[in-house]
DNA sequence: CACCCTCGAGTTCC
DNA sequence: CTCGAGGGTG
């Protein structure tokens, strides 16, 4: 060993991990004891590595109550102890597919050879790991791992949970279990037991549960087992720990079928590999696949498969050499919720926005995030200034999770419903058993100004060149005050308008006279009448083919239509009686936009008649309208959920849940040539 | 009246 | 993509 070069910053790194030392403290205390923990693990792990990577480079700095000097501790005061024969060691982690491969070099280190090895990669459960023991094939001792060294007496919970034998072996023409049988495994909450708890629990004003492990966590130390019993917990197992050698297994894979052999549950998500880069690359793989296992995971083990390697390997520190823990990058982090914003939709339902401390989640900064409803707010009591737990649902949109009660100062301030319209005062309006607030004036410039947006949008006039900004410039500088004006723009007046050049409003005016041929249906749904989307505006152009019919329909006539029901007619003669949609009915007529229906419904064959489909992912060759269209135009049906009244779901590329819904529900699955062939097959076109 | 199916509306970042 | 709510059905 070579003697630490003094560092300037030595004094400054001392000081940061004295810091981190009291953080890690304070945390553990909140996680561990109090059970409600004010960041969120994977910060938490932040913390903990930077410590631990000032304590690698200078050894003197370690104290020796720091926490690297300790595996984590939950134990519960509450609860009978249990030592461990056999302690649970926490595995070395790993960050990026380097750390893995250096991992490996470690290994050929201490092994000093370069023999082929063979892996097993298996889910890291965000749960709670637990020990079981079997006496002569009876469950007689079930414990939490604790510390490692010492375990909460959790036996009569682990008894009341369903995937847990507690008699093996189950099925009586089984192979005798060893004696003893100890056995480690990981108690989760899946992800739909979860929801359905969680939904369970509100409705009778229990709003705590935030996330399924920390549920499953204080579901498993319960003082009364009847507690943990009608709670959903799940065990997998996933580790022989002793048991009496010439009985058991020689490797990890094997040791799998034989825990399956003997009545336990083990995931289906574990795999074997004799070679790290397939490693590797199925690790790549199993990420972008890990929403869809029905358990939350946080990453993925590897394990040497053969356990005499593993055991030769040896033990450095308190982390084994022949597994390591690769970890996901974080995707749920907590930040602090600086404020509310409203906004109004063009149906003037008010909806609060989250402005967030800017943070970094599953490859994106967030600074805004939706709170959906005032009604949400209040069911998760988020305050401003809290600090609120963030993810990307379904990796893309930001959600606010909710709220760190424990890290409050008292100065958060609870988010209540506004008494009038931030944009023109009026007083909004809210149903009694409604979720939604609304600004109920029709002329409110918010309001005026979403309309317009989504007027010239896409899927309606579809005009190209003119995007929010755009409306928003032209509203201001006065050249338009409401739909109808877009067809009235002139070239002249455009030009002194910041950002039009000439190409620019030559197109602009193309895309616009473009939309005066937009069928009917589409105006219809542009014109933004609440609950009109496509399909609604598809069945009521078929029974009045004029706008000037529609404008003259009563709300029983309009009943009368199948899909129609009371809501749906009262808004669409209600909204067809404000002076400004008649207004606008009027001058988009006088501009010369389509208002009667063509009615050349397009439809040349009825192949596909009587058949609903969903469509997911991205197809090769079609978009997403286009085989839209095709359906349509061969007689059948889309529909945007999946049920079991669908008659295929058409999947492509990186396809959603909706693909997953399918399997489940036994939904035929096309691509895109087995909808063609389809199409063929029964006589359409394509 | 309680379900299930379907539709509509709004959603972030770059 | 997800939620809330409308429409229809048993």
């Amino acid at each position: 060993m070579s003697q630490t070069p003094p560092d300037p910053n030595f004094e400054a790194l001392a000081q940061r991990a004295a810091s981190l030392r009291a953080q890690i403290h304070e945390h553990n205390h909140r996680y561990f004891v109090l059970g409600s923990p004010t960041i969120s693990d994977a910060e938490y792990d932040a913390l903990f590595d930077e410590l631990d990577a000032i304590e690698k480079t200078y050894p003197a700095l370690i104290t020796p109550d720091s926490p690297t000097q300790r595996v984590g501790s939950d134990l519960d005061e509450r609860l009978p102890k249990i030592t461990h024969p056999n302690p649970t060691l926490s595995l070395s982690k790993a960050y990026t597919e380097d750390d893995i491969r250096a991992w490996r070099t470690r290994i050929d280190k201490v092994l000093d050879t370069s023999a082929r090895l063979g892996y097993v990669v298996e889910p890291k459960f965000d749960g709670l790991t637990v020990v079981l023991t079997y006496t002569d094939g009876i469950l007689t001792l079930g414990a939490t791992r604790g510390d490692g060294y010492t375990g909460d007496d959790v036996t009569a919970n682990v008894r009341t949970i369903r995937t847990v034998p507690t008699r093996i072996p189950v099925h009586p023409d089984a192979p005798r279990p060893p004696s003893p049988l100890v056995v480690r495994g990981e108690v989760v909450m899946l992800k739909e037991d979860f929801k359905a708890f969680q939904q369970k629990m509100q409705t009778e004003g229990e709003t705590r549960f935030i996330n399924a492990r920390n549920t499953a966590s204080g579901a498993l130390k319960q003082l009364d087992p009847r507690v943990t019993a009608s709670r959903p917990l799940t065990l997998y197992a996933f580790e022989i720990v002793d048991a009496p050698d010439d009985s058991t297994p020689h490797s990890q894979w094997q040791s799998l079928s034989f825990l399956r052999q003997m009545g336990f549950l083990v995931s289906e998500d574990i795999q074997r590999f004799d070679d790290l880069e397939a490693v590797i690359a199925h690790i790549r793989a199993f990420e972008a696949r890990r929403h869809s296992l029905p358990f939350e995971i946080d990453g993925l083990v590897i394990k040497i498969d053969d356990f005499a390697t593993y055991n030769a390997l040896g033990v450095v520190g308190k982390n084994p050499r022949g597994a390591v823990a690769y970890k996901f990058p974080p995707e749920v982090v907590t930040t602090r919720l600086t404020g509310v914003s409203i906004s109004v939709g063009r149906t003037g339902v008010l909806i609060p926005n989250a402005e967030l401390e800017p943070v970094f989640v599953s490859g994106a900064t967030i600074k805004q995030a939706t709170l959906n409803n005032f009604d949400d707010v209040a069911r998760k009591d988020v305050r401003v200034g809290d600090r609120v737990m963030i993810k990307r649902a379904g990796e893309v949109i930001p959600f606010v999770i909710g709220p760190l009660p424990d890290a409050r100062t008292g100065t958060e301030q609870p988010i209540t419903p506004p008494t009038h319209c931030p944009f023109c005062q009026s007083p909004v309006l809210h149903e009694e058993g409604e979720v939604a607030y609304y600004c109920g004036n029709p002329e409110c410039p918010e309001r005026i100004a979403r309309s317009i947006e989504y007027f010239v949008g896409k899927g309606q006039m579809d005009i190209e060149g003119l995007g929010e900004k755009g409306v928003r410039q032209l509203l201001e500088a006065g050249l338009i005050r409401d739909e109808a004006d877009v067809f009235s723009l002139k070239p002249e007046s455009l030009e002194n308008l910041e950002g039009y050049a000439k190409l620019k409003i030559q197109n602009l005016m193309n895309s616009i006279e473009a939309a005066k041929k937009r069928p009917l249906d589409r105006v219809l749904v542009a014109l933004g009448i609440p609950n009109v989307g496509t399909t609604v505006a598809k069945v009521l152009i078929k029974h009045f083919p004029s706008l000037e019919l529609l404008m003259n329909a009563t709300a029983d006539q309009l009943q009368t239509i199948g899909g129609i029901g009371p809501s749906i007619a009262a808004t669409v003669v209600d909204w067809f009686a404000l002076p400004r949609s008649r207004s606008v009915i009027t001058k988009l007529a006088a501009a010369g936009v389509q208002m009667v229906s063509t009615e050349t419904q397009i439809t040349r064959s009825e192949a596909l008649a009587g058949m609903t489909f969903v469509l997911t992912g991205t197809l090769p060759t079609l978009t997403r309208d286009e085989t839209g269209a095709l359906i349509e135009a061969n007689g059948g049906k889309v529909s945007g959920s999946v049920s079991k009244k669908t008659s295929y779901v058409v999947a492509g590329e990186s396809p959603g849940s909706k693909r997953d819904k399918a399997e489940q529900l036994g939904v035929p699955i096309l691509d895109e040539d087995g909808l063609k062939r389809l199409i063929a097959d029964r006589g359409g076109e394509s």
